[in-house]
RNA sequence: GCCGGCGUAGCUCAACUGGCAGAGCAGCUGAUUUGUAAUCAGCAGGUUGCGGGUUCGAGUCCCAUCGCCGGCUCCA
């Protein structure tokens, strides 16, 4: 039998093995790690037959990355012949495997629901208890688009009027042929740990022009202990969800009804923003910025000449007032402009480098708000740096110093990306040419790698993106750093150069942590709300045995607080137990258990979050250790103050 | 904004096909005075998101609206 190896043509004898298929015509990365999976444990069934009809090489190592995603594309195929089984008349679309599993769009006539999942599951088990299998065939384009015209499948159809291909690739399964490029496993056995998540609404080709499809999404894995993994990481990640946590720990919450996409900060919440604000204007002020503050509302006209009103009005909030129409301000840009052009400008003084934790306000639209990831109104450690054309990759190289420094801190890994120019943008050519150029030079002399995001700039100018990665691997977009050569022409700003001639400065847009709001939604999630000391709310507890010791556990409270300490006490009249369990649901760091010992000594009991007891410890020993440990990041947590 | 799901006490959730709105936790009060993740008892807690409609009767069915959740689109 003759069968296909990534292209090449393999004789194989008939009946042989998939251990002979694998050992006569070997390339592909893919059939390598089939291999390589040989010696170890693996679902690949080496003494299996190949399968006949199959010109495929019948042999996927799913436990590899490139197997994995193979066996989840093939399960999306298994799912779409298990719902036309059920559903006859739903039409087929798109189906590709994702980062952690597939989906399949279909267009049915009655959107899908989780009420839906049991029965198509139980088809799909059906298909793979039998061992369905792939096999692939080839079709002339014309072929193929009356093959698909006549079976009713108009995307495919539609599909394949914009493939350039002369010939396409179709796949059987029992019965369900649907056009791919493949690869596909052997046969539908593989895909036994399966399981289908969610339905969502979906535009076809993703355009919200184009008709709304149901889509499934659903994942597999080699076998039943990966899947369980995976979904208890997802279990994981509802029990991180910042949304709860914010509840439980009290640190912040929302009105829907008064305010929805605005946050109503607690003490304890606000307690955590107001350490990262005070830390972060020390770190500004270290790295040569100076502090401003411009207003909420600036007039119509301000919003027109910069271009926003244009472009960005239908995320903006209006207001009038003694029938002046005023904008509420989306970003803190034309302020700083503002500033800096209310005096001369000498080349000596650039560059200036002005940081305003900006509150701004944006109308997102109703169905994108989440938490505190997605919100209304929010504060923005935003600066703007005004220099000179040739300051310019300094002054990025600096502020990807800080974007290091500070990822580093809060123990966040974190990629970078450089957005180019996007469809509807104001400016000419060269300066985006510019732009660009020296944010990607900037980025090389750092030696950052990057990746290119092509159209995803803002409308006046490339960006850089910096998204971190949390401890459950997800990804948050806070970073940006954006190169601006058209606001200063806008505004006519200017400097006088050595000559006496007046030039045009270059604006750099740049915020590090993006959003507080979202900034602190992120790290909540990152801990589990197990803050870091210096971050914590409330640091100590102090936690009395009895009412006896009432008295000296206001007395150590109240020493602690005078030390810096940021304690409070539990006097309740609880068990121990009790109160050490509550102080740990509240993840302080630092319980202080007073009892009669301790009372007598005039000291507390030290236990940690993590559950271990350091012994008793005199107050001043236990106010510097929490001094300490809140210290670290400031002084031995990587941070680097060099600013090349 | 679009598709789907949902909205009951502060929180988590009950209430069969329409038939007296309930429990645990949290809260408050009292008893208890306790040694490192939950002492016991009692009390209080509600216009079932809001507004209409159908019905003898609506948490439950219908319409409208606000909001939330999961996605899509968008995201400076």
């Amino acid at each position: 039998m003759r069968i296909t190896v990534e292209g090449n043509a393999v004789e194989i004898p008939d009946g042989a093995t998939c251990a002979v298929a694998l050992k006569a015509g070997l390339s592909g990365k893919r059939f390598k790690a089939a291999l390589a999976a040989r010696t170890g444990e693996t679902l690949l069934d080496l003494s299996a037959p190949v399968p006949q009809g199959s010109e495929e090489l019948a042999a996927v190592d799913i436990e590899s990355p490139e197997g994995l995603e193979i066996l989840r594309h093939s399960t999306a195929h298994i799912m779409a012949c298990a719902v036309q089984r059920l559903f006859p008349g739903v039409k087929v679309t798109i189906g590709p495997a994702i980062d952690k599993g597939f989906y399949y769009d279909f267009d049915a006539p009655r959107p899908f629901t989780p009420d839906d999942f049991e029965a198509i599951e139980a088809e799909m088990r059906k298909i793979v208890a039998v061992g369905e299998p792939f096999t692939r065939r080839e079709m002339s384009r014309d072929e193929a688009l009356r093959f698909f015209g006549e079976k009713g499948e108009s995307y495919k159809v539609e599909l394949i009027q914009f493939l350039e291909a002369d010939r396409v690739s179709l796949y059987d399964l029992a019965g369900f042929t649907d056009l791919c490029r493949g690869p596909h496993l052997p046969h539908a056995g593989f895909a036994k740990a399966v399981k289908l998540l969610s339905v969502a609404g979906a535009y076809w080709r993703g355009d919200e022009k184009n008709k709304m499809l149901s889509r499934i999404y659903g994942t597999a894995f080699a076998d039943e202990v990966e899947l369980k993994k995976y979904l208890h990481h997802l279990e994981e990640a509802k029990r991180r969800d910042h949304r709860k946590l914010g509840r439980e720990l009290d640190l912040f919450d929302f009105h829907e009804d008064v305010a929805p996409g605005m946050v109503f900060w607690h003490p304890k919440g606000m307690m955590v923003r107001t350490i990262l604000e005070d830390f972060l204007r020390k770190e500004h002020l270290k790295r040569g910025y100076e502090l401003v503050q411009g207003p909420q509302l600036l007039r119509r006209e301000l919003w027109e000449k910069s271009g926003h009103y244009a472009n960005y009005r239908e995320n903006m909030y209006f207001t009038e007032i003694e029938g002046d129409a005023y904008g509420i301000k989306p970003m803190n840009c034309l302020a700083h402009m503002l500033i800096y052009g209310s005096h001369i400008r000498s080349y000596r003084d650039l560059p200036v480098r002005y940081a305003e934790l900006g509150v701004v306000h944006r109308h997102e639209m109703s169905g994108v708000l989440h938490g505190l990831l997605r919100v209304r109104q929010f504060t923005q450690d935003d600066a703007h740096i005004i220099c000179r054309p040739d300051q310019l990759e300094d002054e990025i190289v600096g502020v990807m110093g800080l974007v290091r420094d500070l990822f580093n801190l809060f123990g966040f890994t974190y990629r970078i990306g450089v957005a180019t120019r996007p469809e509807k943008s104001i400016g000419t050519d060269e300066a985006w040419e510019l732009a660009t150029n020296a944010l990607i030079q900037a980025l090389e002399k750092r030696g950052i790698p990057f990746q290119i995001n092509e159209g995803d700039g803002a409308f006046y100018g490339p960006k850089i993106d910096g998204r971190v990665t949390d401890s459950l691997d997800r990804e948050w977009q806070c970073s940006t750093i954006q190169c601006d050569f058209t606001l200063p022409e806008r505004f006519d700003l200017h400097y006088v150069a050595e000559s006496g001639e007046r030039l045009r400065p270059v604006m750099v847009h740049r915020a590090i942590l993006g959003s507080l709001e979202r900034f602190v939604g992120i790290l909540i999630e990152h801990c589990a709300g197990a803050f870091p000391t210096w971050l914590a709310p409330v640091q100590a507890r102090v936690v009395t045995v009895t009412d006896a010791q009432e008295s000296f556990a206001r007395e150590a409270r109240d020493a602690l607080k005078q030390m810096g300490v940021r304690a409070e006490a539990d006097l309740r009249n609880e068990k121990l137990g009790y109160k050490v369990r509550a102080a740990q649901l509240e993840k302080i760091p630092y319980i202080l258990v007073i009892g009669d010992k301790e009372l007598e000594s005039r000291s507390v009991n030290v236990r940690l979050r993590n559950g271990e007891t350091l012994g008793a410890k005199s107050l001043e020993e236990t106010a510097g250790l929490i001094l300490a440990d809140s210290d670290q990041p400031f002084k031995q947590g990587g941070m680097h103050y060099r600013f090349s």
